[in-house]
DNA sequence: TATTGTTATACTCTATAACTATA
DNA sequence: TATAGTTATAGAGTATAACAATA
């Protein structure tokens, strides 16, 4: 795209009938959210921005991993043997979004594929030794993390917090695929 | 997905000792989440990518604008003149991506960039009086997404859900820039 | 016919670094 | 020197569509 810096384009639509003075942000001026305030969707994405940054100063900073990645990584340990696809299903991703993810996790050396001996097309997923030895050490900074991020709530509130967001996206998964239309 | 709460899962998932007939996670049988079911980074990307994708059915679908655009959208609307700059500062990103975005206010002719008369290096963003008759229409749709989605609670728990949240992201952004260093 | 894993491709969101034109 | 906006580029993360092998 050429334009953009330079180029004011007068867009198409007339100016706003503003007089010339207009005190509305100037800077230093506090700001408003308008309706932001009110959204949940917006505060929903400013946490999940801040934890993910804490993640990364934290966790990541120490073992590369990325959230996504030991979330994979725990479900694999919990369930030895589990195929792609079930993995996929488990996450609500797509099958070839996974194949990159396991992947990683191979390339790290923390999960083998191993052919499945029932099934030809099939891969069951499965620490290795290493991956085994690591996702302790993994767990308990991960656990230091949660425990730091969270800090401002109380365990009653911080249980509470966990249990409104599963009612609102299990209701909402299964309302998508189930049948209480759009 | 079927389990995730309040379920315990066995944690500590040393590889269980099983034999050759591997019935850990054959198709149909329940997988667990391991350590998954208390994390809180967990419980928030669900929720987020649900809340996603329910916008995405109900207000993009109409409107074609996505959360991040209308949000941006809102603050502009309550900021008039507000630079770029500033707007960045207010939704935490970096100024370089803010440029996309409102190109793509422009160019869907919702705002205008003008120029700043005290400043030649800055432009204060406006709605134009397309974008003045449109936000309201997109509020509508989102107000009713936002309560159709946040339906499977009581106002009240909305409202405590929000207060959780910005308790936890106030702090960690504060944390993050100002001092209480990791 | 349907499923498993895969590839190719694309689109979104975001950040870093460097550039320009101002201040 | 510092700031405002821009550009080029890169890296996650995810999705769709098509394909081979297998069920």
């Amino acid at each position: 795209m050429k334009r953009a810096a330079g180029t004011r384009a007068p867009a198409r639509t007339a100016a706003p009938p503003r007089a010339a003075a207009e005190p509305s942000a100037r800077a230093g001026a506090e700001l408003t959210y308008g309706l932001l305030p009110q959204v949940l969707g917006y505060h929903l994405r400013r946490t999940q921005v801040a934890i993910f940054r804490h993640f990364a100063r934290t966790v990541a900073a120490q073992t590369g991993i990325t959230p996504g990645l030991l979330g994979m990584l725990q479900v694999i340990a919990a369930n030895p043997g589990l195929a792609q696809s079930r993995l996929a299903e488990a996450m609500e991703v797509d099958r070839s979004t996974i194949v990159k993810v396991v992947d990683q996790l191979e390339a790290r050396g923390l999960i083998v594929r191993e052919p499945s001996p029932s099934d030809k097309r099939s891969y069951g997923l499965r620490l290795t030794r290493e991956g085994a030895a690591e996702l302790p050490r993994m767990q308990k900074l991960m656990q230091a993390h949660e425990d730091e991020f969270a800090a401002p709530l109380t365990p009653a509130e911080r249980q509470q917090l966990i249990a409104l967001l599963v009612r609102l996206y299990e209701r909402a998964d299964g309302a998508a695929e189930g049948g209480l239309a759009p």
